[in-house]
DNA sequence: ATTGAAACTGGATTAGC
DNA sequence: GCTAATCCAGTTTCAAT
């Protein structure tokens, strides 16, 4: 990956609906050589894809939340994968260092919907504990910045 | 927010570069009017933009971390915004029930680079003790689904 | 107030270099 | 990587509902 493609990147995660003329005015470089490279890094894999940003109690997301799980013994990642990818209300899931083995976070239409989805975390055999923190406001949130 | 505009961010939200007359196809209206509904989600602020979804490692971020961040005292919202808007690694922050008053998400470049930003939270006199947890593996990072 | 059809503009894409 | 040619999407206008 180099400069250019890091300054591709840092346009689109500004505007990821960016025309490729408009891209390549920045980079200094043809539509045509932007789209290509754009192309190229979809197919590697460095861009997984393109999506909107939408605030999400407009869209009936009105409670966020952070569970941590404890876990006896160990989890790998591919257990936390198949235990946790089929609820959508998951949005993500990360094995971190510290007390808690993972952390999910989860995007629920109302509380009861996440007691519901953290008591179904509960069923699953391997996990000992949870410990849930409800957002209360979302102070920052943005795509990291590349500059 | 009717159910298709619902349904036309449901569509962006796979893919945020899919075109109006797709779209339109999909929701069965024009590609006009799938245009004017998008434009006025986004005057109103529903929609808050697109963005490119990248693997971070391909870009320089080699870290991320959770820092739960405890204060003395209250610390507001906008509070957190002045002091955690200007650090770039800065990608989130919420203010969340529980013992933490705020969890905050780093992207970094490295270890190192975590340690200088989690440090320069505590020059920050209201706050008086950090946790932090690094991420050893993104499991699942999607955006939430409508279905 | 919102839509669809048509016309126009300009970006996306392909072919050739 | 660029240019040129083609195609198609984005955008605006306008009439209709």
């Amino acid at each position: 990956m180099d400069q250019t493609n890091r300054e591709i990147v840092s346009i689109l995660l500004r505007d990821g609906r960016a025309s490729f003329a408009e891209i390549g005015d920045a980079v200094g470089l043809s539509a045509t050589a932007v789209k290509r490279r754009v192309d190229r890094m979809q197919a590697r894999g460095e861009i997984s894809g393109f999506t909107v940003r939408v605030a999400p109690e407009e869209l009936g997301w009105g409670i966020e939340a952070y569970v941590e799980i404890f876990c006896r013994g160990n989890i790998s990642p591919a257990a936390l994968e198949r235990d946790f990818g089929p609820i959508p209300e998951v949005v993500r899931v990360d094995t971190v260092t510290g007390e808690a083995d993972a952390l999910v976070q989860i995007m629920a239409g109302s509380m009861s919907d996440v007691e519901r989805i953290v008591e179904s975390f509960r069923v699953n055999a391997r996990v000992d504990k949870t410990r849930t923190a409800i957002v209360m406001s979302r102070v920052i949130d943005r795509p990291a910045r590349l500059d």
